[in-house]
DNA sequence: ACATGTTTCGACCAAAAAAGTCGACAAAAA
DNA sequence: TTTTTGTCGACTTTTTTGGTCGAAACATGT
């Protein structure tokens, strides 16, 4: 087979499986000190047999992350389809957005990681992660410049300095693990600040 | 200097710095996973400095399971020293001693490792404290006995007897290191049918 | 029963990482 | 100024790890 690997439904099956521990192997150790040893042990098989399902030990590091991008951007897609008014929108995108990053903490690793050079694949992903996020605040900004909540001129560009500002909120989450409350109050008096900027008087 | 590490005041402090910064590492990611490069980084050192407070690294590691040994036995010596009825004491004792194992991630790490052929230190100092241990269960029981809380003949015996029955207790605490709460309830359980077996009827 | 496809893994190799050493240098103390 | 203490970059040696390969086991199809 020419570098593909297996992906029928038995073998997603197994490959599932070894994005799992993985995944739990990363978060505790991270992907330097994770073994793909560790990682064959968890599943209680050799360690050759988990180059019959990926290709490397990035790869596998990929697919993890891929698992909670993906996690992330379907927690912030129900966020966007709910039926709440934009503003309680917004305010639930951000504070859902942070939170669940928070959690991810592979996903949270790669993006303090990435700002070191990190991976060879996570460039792509961000990319991808940053258009699909312009999206989801095009449609917020859209509903409530339409029912005139918000008061935003250039939708695009404001989606744009909205999802940096979030970037810089990222930074915070490198370093405390812990108090994730007190982040939280922390969101809420930039909200209330960004929120007297935005409404309407 | 000739295999002795500086170990004056001043040294002491250092020392002292440095094995506090690998208690942590090693509590985190384990005596293998953790380099000496990783330990000097959190002092904010080069490598090779802790090569003059220490042999090597397992000397290193040895100095911290030494330095939660001597946690362990401070906190059971405050029970055995305390006020209490022999009956509270042992129960005191035990719980005392099952938690505070708990809580020492490397010594639970240590006793593990001990069954797989462990660390060349490790026979010596756990053959020091199961000593003090029977020592400090002589001391209750031989208190119970006098007062007629406890009916032991034997006491050196009966105590050898305890500080196995105790040192079976500490398999589970390998496996699970979560729920402590639901294990407590079991060392009750556990403490109530040896009460039944011991106190005078 | 045999052939084919899928999956597993022990042995191995090359590269990388890590433990540990050494000599030079800086800083502190005498 | 000399001696002692402490630091570390460069290096060596040892160990670990990522990854490969071929053989074997297992499953499936004929």
């Amino acid at each position: 087979m020419t570098d593909t690997y297996p992906s029928g439904a038995q073998n997603d099956g197994m490959r599932n499986t070894i994005i799992e521990a993985a995944r739990e192997l990363f978060a505790k150790f991270g992907y330097k000190k994770t073994t793909m040893e560790d990682i064959a042990q968890a599943l209680r098989k050799g360690k050759s047999s988990l180059y019959y399902y990926f290709k490397n030990k990035e790869e596998i590091f990929q697919a993890v992350i891929e698992m909670e991008e993906e996690l992330l951007f379907s927690k912030l897609h129900k966020v966007v389809d709910s039926e709440n008014d934009a503003k309680s929108k917004l305010r639930e995108y951000i504070i859902t957005r942070m939170e669940t990053i928070h959690q991810l903490e592979n996903y949270l690793k790669a993006l303090k990681d990435d700002m070191l050079g990190g991976y060879e694949f996570f460039g792509r992903l961000k990319t991808k992660g940053e258009k699909e996020e312009a999206k989801l605040l095009i449609q917020i900004l859209e509903e409530g410049t339409a029912d005139n909540t918000f008061q935003v001129k250039n939708v695009p560009m404001a989606a744009v300095a909205f999802a940096t500002a979030l970037k810089g909120l990222e930074v915070p989450l490198f370093k405390s693990q812990n108090n994730f409350d007190d982040f939280k109050v922390q969101i809420e008096n930039i909200l209330n600040i960004l929120f007297y900027g935005l409404i309407k008087r």
